[in-house]
DNA sequence: TTGACTCATCAAGAAGCTTTGATATATTGG
DNA sequence: CCAATATATCAAAGCTTCTTGATGAGTCAA
């Protein structure tokens, strides 16, 4: 496995800042059934509107989520690529197997 | 699959939080092989000392590592606790299988 | 066109995070 | 004990993020 670049460890940092915020976590396990328009969400979290249209632009400006308007409504949900982003970025902090490097290097 | 409560979104936000930053990325990557002292890694990351000592302490306060004295020196390593932490909020934020599910739209 | 509705954007202040340089603490060797 | 080394802690400044309330912009129906 290839040290990460600086870009990497930038892009990896973008996205997990993404999700320290417990009200975005509040909103992405709400869109984990399936995309929601805002008024919904509004309902759900309970919050002003500006401030979860704040978190919801957040989440959109990392990747995480798309969003889709359909008549006055706008409905938003997850990126599943940015979830794999994100699974691959958890990987690379994952402790290698072992101390033995044996493993099969792509290079 | 039961909803998160305030604490479980707390708590991972937290960790997310302690991942949100190049630096320490960097300083999690440097560990994956093992412990290091901080000596080493402030050869590795070529940064101020204190700026360092700072970082280490973000991470363990978040329970990412954990540190052991011997002699003059303190040896970081990561908690392989804290990573499997990780990967669980992780996948608690991956849609759900169901992705058939019909949509309730506001109306 | 007007009014109501849904959502985004903006500005200002509050709160939180990061960096820096200085100083403190623990350990070891002489 | 003293000096040197390794690391932590602290305070101040700067920077970023978050919240709030106000306003703007798109859409629909009458």
């Amino acid at each position: 496995m290839a040290t990460a670049t600086d870009k990497d460890l930038e892009r990896a940092a973008a996205l997990f800042r993404a999700l320290a915020d417990p009200t975005r976590l509040g909103i992405i396990e709400r869109l984990r059934g399936g995309e929601q328009c805002v008024c919904d969400l509004t309902d759900m979290l309970e919050t002003a509107q500006s401030r979860l249209s704040f978190h919801l632009k957040t989440l959109k400006d990392a990747g995480l989520l798309r969003d889709r308007r359909q008549g006055r409504w706008i409905y938003y949900a997850l990126d599943p690529d940015a979830i794999a982003e994100i699974e691959s970025a958890v990987a690379a902090i994952k402790p290698s197997a072992s101390g033995l490097r044996v493993v099969k290097r792509c290079e």
